[in-house]
DNA sequence: ATGTATCCATACGCCAGAGTATGGAAAACC
DNA sequence: GGTTTTCCATACTCTGGCGTATGGATACAT
């Protein structure tokens, strides 16, 4: 259920709500105003429907079922409301890959774990996906290329630890991105079986085999 | 050198011609007006440079130093260039590819041959990576689906030549294409090394190491 | 209770690109 | 040599999003 569904129908909501309560106020948390927050996780989800080019201010207020008079007092522009996005992804990102993958201590379970993860966190990695259709955006690339070095070093030392020398961990490391990365492009033309199809786990099986070292 | 630079000077230039030729009429082949072919190409290059999203008839016209007059001469609109100029560049990735794989009869060259290719034909790949960027656009989804087929399906039957057995074959083939597309990714992103560099050959090598069967 | 700070609606002006209408110039035709 | 095609320029209208200005409403403080 959503936090907030649409404006117009929150207020009706909230004026039968008082009404029935006899104009007594509403509860503190359930705030009819809207914060900078939400409007950020607002457009993280428009970004991973519709793509970057798709964030523009009057939409995405009419998604919201509210008028962008909101929007100008939150953000100086879309610029601003895009950085501040772009961030709180990267973050929350940044958390998800260490508590992940920080605690497994096979390396190899690790590596394995990377793969089967691109099933959960929908979310995130759709956004993700959808980043990197908009690599070459002024402020997409930085985060882009932030975060794909930063998973790329947790493979290499991953590969390291299953015995390549640094070199080939490094090589190694970004074929296996490349692999990610291809999946997420084949997935964006729907051209990937179903995630919870059977051949969907055969395939990993074998992406894992050809992949993984012993 | 452009078979036609701007249109301005080119038309200046046919006036000098002419005055120096006594007022003679400028040879056949120097046309000095457009055809759609012409409109496509650029088209396909604004594409290359600036992605799907960037091909707007007002720019493109004015990138060739021409107006939109001429453009609605050739097309009924915007989305009927971006058709014609799509299915220009399937035929044309469909030849490249039978040409460049079709008469090699090692199996395990044909592969090879395959990551080889990614450096040549740049106009091609950065088109074909700009396309990927633009997936879910309803003109392109279906040109890259076809592709993307196209192109595994031959990865596959060469995989077969090998010894493999066809489902193996096919996840091979997807798996292959899969770091055929992120190393694209990775390409628009600028995190890989120049086409031309040691580094680069020497991660070519590791990828066909670990993906092609002795 | 009244004033102040927050949050939002409405109504503007601006700009860029899409598509249309119409006329003009050059070339081709007969 | 005059007519007909072919190709392009110019001048519109229309749509949609950006950003601003301003006032109204609600909550909160004192």
């Amino acid at each position: 259920m959503r936090n907030l569904t649409t404006k117009a129908v929150h207020l009706a909501a909230v004026k039968i709500l008082e009404f029935e309560a006899r104009m007594s106020p509403a509860k503190k948390n359930e705030r009819n105003t809207l914060s900078a927050e939400d409007w950020e996780r607002e457009a993280l989800e428009l970004i991973a429907e519709q793509g970057v080019q798709a964030l523009a201010v009057e939409p995405l207020a009419r998604r919201m079922g509210i008028t962008k008079g909101s929007f100008y007092w939150h953000f100086s522009g879309r610029e601003s409301l895009l950085e501040q996005a772009l961030q709180r992804w990267e973050e929350h990102d940044g958390r998800n890959l260490n508590q992940a993958l920080g605690e497994i201590d096979q390396p190899r379970d690790r590596l394995v774990s990377f793969f089967r993860r691109v099933g959960k966190e929908k979310l995130t990695h759709e956004v993700y996906s959808e980043l990197c259709a908009a690599a070459g955006h002024p402020q997409v690339e930085p985060v882009l290329e932030r975060v794909a070095n930063r998973r790329m070093k947790h493979l290499s030392s991953a590969f390291e630890e299953l015995g390549l020398d640094p070199v080939n961990a490094r090589y190694q490391a970004r074929l296996t991105y490349s692999v990610y990365l291809g999946f997420l492009q084949l997935q964006r033309q729907h051209q990937t079986p179903s995630l919870s199809s059977e051949e969907f786990e055969a395939y990993i099986e074998h992406v894992i085999r050809t992949l993984i070292p012993s």
